[in-house]
This record gives C-alpha cells, structure tokens and sequence, in this order.
DNA sequence: CTGAAAGCGCTTACAG
DNA sequence: CTGAAAGCGCTTACAG
C-alpha cells in the first residue's frame, strides 16, 4: 500500500539518462561543491527529461536530518506572525530548510507537546516566537537536545533575538512628553501564563520612565486595556475622548491599536497632532498610509536572524550564546 | 554529520532483547493483529527498557507513507480554528496521523504554495478548512492527486463538512422577529479573495429571508461590518446605540461579536432581552457564562468528520463524495 | 502467529 | 572531480 509517489523515477533513473553515477547525481542534488561543471548541467537536464524529484523521505533518513525547523509560536493569526513567518521562511529557504508550525494557542492544548515523541520535536531545531521554552519546560518537561533560539524573547541561556521594547516605549513617552496635556496608554490584554508575552509591559515601562523623568506621572485610569484589534483601538479611543479633556497624548502600542484610535479621533471631528497626539508600534507597512507615527521594528529582520542563529548551530556551531537587541526607531507621521 | 538520534536504539535491538524477530517488533509498533498477546507484552517491555523510539523518517521512507495531513486554512488565530484543530488532531491520533499546518495567511503568501514540491505537498491527504481549493488551484494550478477534504465549506467535488449557515441565520431571523423594534446584523469584515469565507454573507442571507417573511426588510444602514474582535462587537454596538430607537434586535454573526456588544448594551444600562436582544453564532465554551444567546454548531465535531472522511480516503475508501451538513439549534439564553 | 530476506531511495565515507 | 559500495532503520510480501 505505497502511494503514487513511488511509482516515480529515482535518482538511478536520472543517474542511467546521464550517464554518470548515483553518487554524482546526489551530489548535484546537494549543490556539492565538487562537481564538473559540464556533468552538473547534464545532471540537471536529465533531472528536468525525467520530471525528477527527489524523495524527501528517503533523503531524510540516509541523512539523519529532518531538513526541518519546528516553529513554536502562541498563534498565527496576526501580522506579527505573519511576518516573522516571512523572514523565517525566506533564510531557510536557503537552506532548503522548511518551518514546521506550532501554534500553542491555549493552554490546554499544551498537553500535545509534553510527548517527547510529539511531531513538534521532529526536527533539527527549535524556534521558540514570543514564547519562553523555560516557562513552558517548567509545565511540561521534555527534552530538547537540539539547537534552540528565541525571537522576540529574551533569555541568558538560548541565542536569541527581539526588539528593545522599554526603549520603544521610552522613545514614544519622551516625545509625547514634548506635547502639554494628557497622557494615555493603550496595551494588548495578555494571553494567560505560560503563553503570555511581556512584551507590551515593557512598552508601558518605558513610556512610565519617559514621563516620570519629566515629572509626569500616569494614573491608572490611564492605562487602558483591549484586545488586539482594530476594534479594540476604537473602543479604547472612544472611551478617553468621552472622560478626557482637550488636548491629548496616546501612546497605542501597537499599529492596528493606534488606527483604531485615529479612526475615532477623524470621526470625532478633531484635530490630529493639534488636539491629539497618537503613537503606535510596529510600523506596518500600511502605517505610513495613515499617517500614523510610530516605533519601528524589523519584524522580517528578526525573523531571518532567528532562523540564521538556528541554522548556524543545527550546522554544528558551538561558539558562545548571542542576542541581538534591534533598538525601534521613531518615525514621525501626521498622527503626532 | 547525523545528530544524536542516529545512537538511539533500533528495531533490531528491540528484537535481539526480547528475543524475536524485527518483522515481529515491527508489527507490534504497528498494532498488528496477528501477534500472540505474550509476544507483545514481551517486546513492549524490551521497547521500554531501551526506551526505544522508532526512527520516524525510517518508517515513512520504508513504508511510502507520510503519516501526516496537510491543513489549509486562513489563519489560526482564533478559537474558531482552534476548536476546528483539535477535533482534527483527536481524529488524526487514533491512526497514529499527525496534521502539518499552512495558515495562507495572505494573498501574497499564496505564492509559497505554488511549488509542487513544497512541504505542503508531502503529505498523504489535505484538509482546506474554510478555504476553496477550487479558487486556490485557480490562482495557482498546482497537481493535488492524493485525497482532499473541505470543513466549513462546500463543494461538489470533494468530501466535505460544514454548518448549514443559511439555515442559522434565519433561525436568529425568525426567533427576533418575534419581537418588535428595529434589525440589526452584524458581519465580520471580510479576507481578501481567494482567502474569503462565505459564511457571513450566508448568515446575513438566512437571516433577511426570515424577516422577508415577516414583511421586514433590512436597511443598508442596518448592516454594519466589523472586524473579528470584541472591539468589533463593542464599537458596532455603539454605533447602533448612538443613532436607533429603544426596542433593538441584533445578530451579532459570532459570540465574539455578541459579548462586545452585550457589554456595551449593560454598559449603557439598557435592559437585555426587554429593550435589547442580541443573538450570536457557535455557542462557544464561554458563551453561557455570559448568557448569550446563539446558534450551536459542532465545531470539534466538524474538524473531526473531515478528518475521519479524510482518513477513509487515504487508507483507500473509494466511495463516491460524501457532504455532511449540520444544523445549527437557537439555543436561548438571557440576551435574547 | 512468526521469521528470513529483500527492498524502499537516498547519503556518505573511501578510494582513486 | 567521480564511482562502487555500504548503510541508514524500517516495512512487507512470502513461506512456513
């Protein structure tokens, strides 16, 4: 019970058209170096004739890699993901590497991976996305021999990459600070241990430290939480704008946060920059379309160097534990 | 240069230690029924003092199957899909299946997918979930000779599983209209093509034919798109607050939806079900606790038939197209 | 119910 | 730069 796959040519079928050996064909296939010019070309060819490909299953187990990196990852339904994804997929394409994703997505689902025999640890490495691997071996203790790499998380022990969050919030606070009135902060409602990210209170931190170096300090009331949509912008927006007074400074958080808040702010007839300040975080692609002030991160950067570390150690580098902090950027729009 | 699986014990030392063959040991991890119950118990034990894990791409590349589904679906981002998930994984475990997910995510990301060797292709069969493989080949003709399953969608050609929304919608449709006052529906913004889901335009359809019926009909203006967020739910519902009359009718398309607008209804101090009622869609787990009103449907349940019509196809089922459609019930509930 | 043996399609030293 | 050969760890008829 074999399914159609097998009834394919093979590389002896390719080796026969070209006239050259198995092991010639395999190294072809595996961009070898040490291969004549001319034969790779006549490899190629007969590849081509044949409609060729390989079996990924047969290649896997001659060569004891997976040829695959598990992605462990709270969701996939947001464009933080989506474009962490991006970058993921573009290094290890070069690679010939694929992602193989694990959305966590609530905590009882947990449970699928605490067999160590689990699809997840299938693979040549691990990257673990807004996720802390500590947190989550502490619930489920498995064993995770191979490499393993963290982005947009910190830790001391695993190579890691992400963004400084408190500097992000520092930077929007600081040039809020340079407008008079009101402060605000919206946040994202966190995911429940151990899912959560610590990722918008570090926002909140350094936009805190920001307005208290100037004196200001942010009551509760201020501090506002939703979830992460547009709606949930709105909604926060329209809840300041009816307790507020006149002239206001909003710090969002988050892109889509921020154009829930400018949404209601045009609909509420006032004035963008005059009577409200709004930073968001991020800088998505369409931000700049709406004119929407913000902190920018290389998502897709992050990414590609989350995978670069992984695949570095899956090729057996051994040097010492690296993380790279990527500091955001302020890039001034209408919105503040 | 192979990683440290390749030390791990194999089926041979299971066979040398409990004394029997490796076809024995191999039908044992196979579940084989021929196998004298002693024998088994003598293997299982030998497995276990070896702590012997059966080498995954061994056994693929031997027996020519992938033990793996692929999933095509939007996102993965919301409870929807992960309720829609762990019904898949609960059916796909009983044969020892894994499922491998590919959220599309975007228009753009399609592109990935356009590669008949790509890792979504590797896979025994393929479940579209909310998605039209039809529009998708369309875009993107790629060869898909192994089974495929649809669930929350339909189509002639392929087996598949989904809700009777129509249906839903005019049972909330008739159900309201026994009350008097202004209609309100409420429907999630849509994806772009070829990512886009009927069903909230289904709903809305089964829905106006109720109030058809009763001589209602529903203003544009009455119809208000939102995104899929409780923002979305709360900032529709100020919406319909701000300009309608005392005695409202609201169907919120999902609970999601229905809890931002039953929050913002108490938040007003309105009285649910005497001056407003509001119905939403899928009963999710949480839905009762806040006594929302709403249209069940069986959404493990959904990802569990595909799965299973799936894992007929795959183990040789040739049967013609099967299509199940469940009905959603009203359940009745304090908001409505 | 069980075993011996062939085979799945690659990769990888090794020798040249 | 290339080839012959061994080997990866399972599954699967086949024979008994």
């Amino acid at each position: 019970m074999r399914n159609e796959n097998s009834s394919k040519n093979t590389i002896e079928d390719v080796a026969r058209l070209s006239g050259v050996s198995k092991s010639t064909v395999s190294r072809v296939l595996n961009n070898h170096p040490n291969v004549k010019e001319k034969t790779r070309r006549l490899v190629l060819r007969a590849m081509r004739q044949l409609n060729y490909k390989p079996n990924i299953h047969a290649r896997r187990f001659a060569s004891g890699n997976s040829y695959t990196i598990s992605v462990f990852l709270p969701e996939i339904g947001n464009q933080f993901y989506g474009r962490i994804l991006k970058g993921v997929e573009e290094e290890l394409d070069k690679y010939g590497y694929d992602p193989a994703l694990f959305p966590l997505l609530s905590r009882e689902r947990l449970k699928r991976f605490s067999n160590p025999n689990a699809a997840a640890y299938q693979s040549d490495g691990f990257l673990f996305v807004s996720l802390d691997p500590e947190k989550l071996y502490h619930l489920n203790p498995f064993p995770l021999s191979r490499p393993i790499v963290l982005a947009d998380g910190y830790s001391d022990k695993f190579d890691c990459v992400y963004v400084d969050n408190r500097l992000g919030g520092y930077l929007a606070g600081k040039y809020l600070c340079s407008f008079s009135g009101e402060f605000f902060i919206i946040l994202i409602r966190e995911f429940e241990f151990p899912l959560s990210t610590r990722v918008f209170l570090e926002r909140l931190d350094g936009f805190k430290t920001a307005l208290k170096e100037k004196g200001i300090k942010l009551p509760q009331r201020n501090i506002i939480s939703v979830d992460f949509s547009l709606g949930g912008g709105q909604i926060a927006a329209r809840d300041i704008l009816q307790t507020a007074g006149s002239s206001l400074n909003i710090f969002a958080t988050c892109d889509l946060l921020a154009l829930g808040v400018v949404e209601e702010i045009r609909r509420a007839g006032l004035s963008l920059k005059n009577e409200v300040r709004v930073i968001g975080f991020d800088d998505q692609p369409w931000a700049k379309d709406y004119g929407i002030t913000t902190l920018h991160q290389p998502i897709e950067e992050m990414g590609k160097m989350a995978a670069h570390f992984l695949m570095e150690r899956i090729r057996g580098y051994k040097g010492v534990t690296r993380a790279i902090s990527y500091k955001p950027e302020l890039i001034k729009r209408s919105s503040a």
